[in-house]
DNA sequence: TTAAATTTTTAAAAACTTTTTAAAAAGCAT
DNA sequence: ATGCTTTTTAAAAAGTTTTTAAAAATTTAA
């Protein structure tokens, strides 16, 4: 699912956003003042970023930088014919503004067309909805919670990322992450290792969605 | 059959268009949603997408982005003189686009022309209409659903895909998939996965068209 | 047409793979 | 060195697949 952080102070704002965005399918995470906004930035790995220029603590312009740092697009909220601001926060790196008010239509689709311009554009691999791998970091988000990895298991993670939708022989997962010319490891420790990377990143280990089984055959990512 | 894929979010067009493809001998599943479209791309493997730029949740450009990825050909269904999305949607990589109102004729006629130009193109080998083997994901679909076949099923299957047209017998089939120097499993091991993977793959496991017998000689895949 | 040969079908036992759990060994930072 | 985490191994449990055997059906040839 989309994540989209919402930085913006004025609460009633906040929770009609909220709303509609989630009637959308999009899964918001909120901040009223610049710190907590950057702070979720830096954690909770959103695909894209709203935000107001009036914040508590600071202002949007911080957020926007942020942002722009991480590759993250951003949607500026401004007030009506406030033109200065405008001009400000594209210059700033900006990806698009809505006036307020806005229209909730209108607003989604230039959410949607900024997304899709950076579809591709970062490392960032979404893994079935909830899970977001960050090459470029190294860190794996579930539902915005950073996932802790051990070295193989991200190791074991990147492999299937990089042969996503191929299926990929124990054999050659052996090779791939264990690969010491010629004496392997016991086979069983990759089985082991399988179950603790769905442990961590399945939404349900007992039913994988994103690590299958082929049984006889090997393991394929979807 | 070939399968298309039909992202439109007019029920009308929806129906006129299926109603002519199915009898100009296509498949069709369609779909009103971005959403619902990438869902059938991801499962459901249709050899072609049709793509209206208006769908519901969502837009064209993202149903495209994700056929484009699976190496399946779009066609965009446009308004007509709209040439931004059209610009737009064959730079995104879409192969063809036809703009409505169009003759049915003309679209099969261009549906014929990108399909012609991917054949050979992926690893997909296609099998007596119904049946799509995927050889890079190791997965078969009948009907655009997944058929789950075991490791010696599949392995089977592999052999004769790789013998197209040749006649194998019994003897070299099990060489082929029990080779251990010599001492072969019983022989009837070979004659009962031919009749398991017979019924999972054949519309009519009672009347193969996929796996012939060739009494005395052994089988052969057409 | 009937017997013989071959293939198909069914069902159940045997073998195997994967999953799960748990504990020992190795590695690392303080 | 000590305490912590990660990696590896082992072995039982669970779940499927593979194999076998034997009966039924079909085809071929006398």
């Amino acid at each position: 699912m989309t994540r989209i952080l919402l930085a913006e102070d004025d609460k009633a704002i906040i929770e009609a956003l909220q709303k509609y965005l989630r009637s959308e399918d999009f899964d918001t995470v909120t901040a009223y003042g610049q710190r907590e906004a950057e702070q979720i930035l830096a954690e909770s790995t959103p695909q894209i970023c709203l935000v107001d220029l009036s914040l508590e603590n600071g202002d949007g312009y911080g957020v926007c930088n942020a942002a722009k740092k991480r590759n993250i697009p951003v949607v500026f909220l401004t007030a009506s014919g406030d033109e200065m601001s405008v001009v400000k926060g594209l210059d700033m790196g900006a990806d698009d503004y809505i006036a307020k008010p806005f229209r909730p239509r209108e607003l989604i689709s230039r959410i949607r067309r900024v997304l899709r311009q950076y579809e591709g554009t970062s490392k960032n691999f979404v893994l079935g909805e909830h899970v977001i791998v960050d090459l470029e970091k190294g860190q794996v988000t579930k539902d915005g919670k950073i996932v802790e990895l051990s070295a193989l298991e991200y190791r074991l993670l990147t492999v299937f990322i990089n042969n996503k939708g191929i299926l990929l022989s124990r054999n050659k997962l052996l090779e791939d992450i264990w690969d010491i010319g010629g004496d392997f490891v016991n086979d069983n420790t990759l089985t082991v290792y399988i179950k603790r990377l769905r442990e961590k990143i399945e939404q349900d280990p007992q039913d994988p969605r994103i690590i299958k089984t082929m049984r006889g055959l090997g393991y394929r990512m979807d």
